[in-house]
DNA sequence: CCGGTGGGTTTTTTT
DNA sequence: AACCCACCGG
């Protein structure tokens, strides 16, 4: 045992919190509310295990909700240590699962320098399959496919287990689901990826099929601990258990009423059941919360205990009173940015210390920042939004990137696709079928065929010059590729494209992709796999330095780009709030059908979903929270007029201090009301939303309809009322869908 | 083969 | 409003 004195991980804990951080073997769950330490509990047993029991730290198992996050504990525990836990496996189950993935690929019959796909290319992919398949785009939302195979993924059902399940008394849609997901998988492994649900699924496969490597990895990962264990996938669930089931050594750490990621197959039961699972587990409440004041606690609790569906657990504040949460009435989305810019203004100049890197701006979604983006520029305030598009999803970015992975796997034909006719090479439709048949037939990569363009029948002259160019042009990458640095890679492959140059003829947006291609290489210079923590010292020469690198760009998240230390303000979605904390919170756009959302009326378990997004934002608030609604709003296109979301009226009144935007409460300078407004055009679509009764035909239970692509069916549920009453219709072909009456066009049918 | 145009569809949250 | 796709004329 370690020197006591030396303990810094245990210092200012409390009772419960020491209970859990000296906590040694067996099951251990910690079920606590917001802000109670249980991150920190995590990371002082992780000190404590390696510190005071003498653990090594590669037998320990850290999972994590971001990379980011994996990056700070490993950080706090190097400073409580005094030296880096070197050997530990941290990370979120996307990266452990890749990190395994790529050891083992082999096998489950992938190459080990395996592409991973991320969502856009799923999409990609999954619209191939379908046009080889002949299902046509607009019929089968392509969109939706991905997202029930995905949902199977996590549910552990394979294309297989999917289609046994589904085959027979399922609607068509269901069915034809199944049919594309065998399709998928197939042309996934045929080209040697996996996409983001393999990272999870796969894995579980793998030790599941082989009992030696599950031996092994029971026996090196002695002690396992997730973190946010409230929003694992029975996925997620099965890889813990797995590896930890035999001897138990598990801390799960979580909070139901923080369970915001159903909608992606996590299931809060993990954490609600872990008794279950695990019998013998010790269950640690922490009760005291140390990150917001007492007004803004008794609020967000409050807000939760609407809730029906939910353990009750007592959450105290550690930190008493507060100044009331200010909610104020704004005219529409750029009064209200407005009114948040000018506030966090006035806040700096008042308040002594305070940082405007201290205040966070949070929304339900992306949408939303476009408005508060204009205010801040104009006001000149700096601010960083996290998540939106992101920076490696960009068009000029994935281009790039596709190139790096087609010469990392070269049968990954989904880059070869994306590129082999950027920049144009004169290759076409035409070209590109002949071109496949082809390899396909030779039993070749795409790749090889092309550079035997000139065997291929059917393809044209200037065809032949444009693939051979290409190949051509990958030889020699990849012969750079065994001895350049990805940093000096890029930037031959950018001057061999003369990509720069055909960004800059693209018109507007050149520049802006110039200067993102630049940033891309100026990332990579100094790229060093070794820091990417995601080999083990006897595997460096096993992997290459590009697949390491590909993989890691691949599972960047959103929140990974968030620079705390930066002087900006933040923006970002509830959802990425989790875990944080700032001193002054924005939550901004509380009305009714935007938070909550309207599409979370029709069940119940969506607007309680709705309702703990609402305590994730209110809770991430150490100091002050600020909540703001506006009457109008323009979302995609046509204007919505809003009330206050009703989730706010489960705050006592006494919590809330009512303000109301300069353009709504007009001072001696501001113009009225009726003057603002004239900007706004008064659309048509605006009339009809309010009186969607007379205008729009009324359907009732079981009429007859037709839709332009379903074709006939009987309406078996109406829902909602206004601009977004929803109908759904049970097709005679597609089977059930919910339609959106404003877009669905449907007709009467009459017999 | 390419680029422009126009029509139709979409609106949630993310690893 | 923005995006994606299909279609058409050069
Ligand atoms: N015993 C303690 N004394 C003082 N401060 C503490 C103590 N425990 C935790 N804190 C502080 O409380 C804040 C919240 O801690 P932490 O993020 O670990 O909570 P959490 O339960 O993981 O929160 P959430 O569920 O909201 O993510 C942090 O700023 C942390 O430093």
């Amino acid at each position: 045992m370690g020197d006591p004195a030396s303990s810094l991980h245990l210092t200012g804990l409390n009772t419960n919190q020491l209970e859990a951080t000296s906590h040694f073997e067996g099951p251990l769950l910690v079920l606590a509310g917001a802000g109670s330490g249980k991150t920190r509990v995590l990371t002082a047993r992780v000190c404590h295990l390696i510190q005071e029991f003498g653990i090594s730290p590669e037998k320990i198992l850290t999972v994590t909700f971001t990379n980011k996050a994996a990056g700070e504990m490993r950080e706090r525990i190097t400073k409580l240590l005094g030296s880096e836990p070197i050997g530990m496996w941290m990370g979120t189950f996307h990266a452990m699962g890749a990190r395994l993935l790529r050891r083992h690929a082999d096998r489950l019959g992938w190459d080990r320098s395996f592409s991973i796909f991320d969502s856009d290319q799923s999409l990609r992919l999954i619209k191939s399959v379908q046009e080889e398949l002949g299902l046509d785009l607009k019929r089968w939302n392509p969109k939706a496919i991905r997202a029930e195979i995905s949902n199977a993924k996590n549910r552990l059902e394979d294309d297989k287990t999917f289609q046994l399940e589904t085959q027979s008394g399922s609607e068509l849609f269901i069915r034809t689901v199944g049919q594309v997901f065998s399709a998928y998988q197939e042309a996934l492994q045929a080209q040697d990826a996996f996409d983001f649900d393999d990272l999870l699924m796969k894995p579980v496969e793998l030790l599941e099929s082989h009992r030696d490597l599950l031996e092994h990895y029971r026996g090196r990962f002695s002690f396992i601990l997730v973190d946010e264990y409230q929003d694992t996938n029975r996925a997620q669930f099965r890889f813990v258990e797995l590896l930890a089931r035999a001897h138990g050594n598990l801390m799960v750490v979580g909070d139901p009423d923080q369970s915001i990621y159903a909608w992606r197959g996590a299931d809060v039961r993990n954490i609600l059941d872990f008794e279950t699972a695990f019998p013998s587990a010790r269950v640690v409440p922490l009760e005291i919360n140390y990150r917001s004041k007492e007004l803004i606690l008794s609020a967000a609790n409050a807000v939760i205990g609407e809730n029906v569906n939910r353990p009750k657990k007592i959450l105290r504040a550690s930190r008493k009173g507060g100044d009331k949460i200010t909610l104020v009435e704004t005219s529409n989305e750029k009064d209200e940015a407005q009114w948040i810019v000018s506030e966090i203004q006035d806040q700096i100049h008042s308040t002594q210390g305070l940082s405007i890197c201290d205040c966070a701006v949070l929304y339900r979604t992306n949408a939303q920042a476009r408005a508060l983006e204009d205010a801040f520029l104009r006001a000149r305030m700096p601010y960083q939004v996290v998540g939106g598009l992101r920076f490696y999803q960009r068009r000029e970015i994935q281009d790039v990137l596709a190139y790096l992975r087609l010469i990392s796997n070269p049968k990954d034909k989904t880059a070869f696709d994306r590129i082999v006719n950027y920049p144009r090479r004169g290759i076409g439709h035409t070209t590109r079928k002949h071109l496949t048949r082809w390899a396909v037939d030779q039993g070749v990569t795409m790749l090889e065929a092309a550079g035997r363009a000139d065997e291929v029948p059917g393809i044209r002259t200037a065809g032949v010059r444009g693939l051979k160019q290409f190949a051509d042009l990958m030889r020699r990458l990849s012969v750079r590729a065994t001895q350049a640095t990805i940093g000096e890679m890029l930037e031959g492959l950018v001057e061999d494209i003369n990509l720069i140059k055909h960004l800059n003829n693209e018109g507007p947006d050149g520049e802006d992709r110039v200067r993102n291609v630049i940033e891309l290489i100026a990332g990579t210079l100094d790229f060093d796999a070794t820091l990417a923590q995601t080999i083990e010292p006897d595997e460096i020469d096993t992997f290459t330095e590009l697949d390491l690198f590909l993989q890691e760009v691949a599972l960047i998240a959103d929140l990974d780009g968030l620079d705390p230390g930066s002087e900006t303000v933040t923006l970002m979605t509830l959802h990425n709030a989790k875990g944080l904390e700032f001193s002054l919170v924005f939550i901004a756009g509380l009305e009714e059908g935007l938070f909550p959302l309207s599409r979370a009326y029709d069940e119940a378990d969506a607007l309680e979903e709705e309702r703990r997004l609402f305590y994730v934002g209110i809770t991430r608030a150490e100091d002050k929270l600020f909540m703001s609604w506006a009457r109008q709003r323009r979302r995609a296109g046509d204007f919505t007029y809003g009330s206050l979301s009703s989730f706010v009226s489960a705050i006592p009144d006494k919590l809330l201090e009512y303000r109301k935007s300069n353009w709504l409460s007009p001072g001696p300078y501001s113009k009225p009301i009726a003057v603002q407004n004239r900007g706004y055009k008064i659309s048509h679509e605006q009339d009809e939303a309010f009186d969607m009764n007379q205008d729009s035909p009324g359907f009732v239970l079981g009429e007859r309809v037709i839709h332009q692509t379903f074709g006939s069916g009987a309406v078996i549920e109406i829902s909602g009322f206004g601009r977004d009453m929803k109908v759904k219709v049970k097709f005679d072909d597609v089977g059930e869908k919910k339609l959106l009456l404003r877009y669905a066009g449907l007709e009467k049918d009459w017999p």
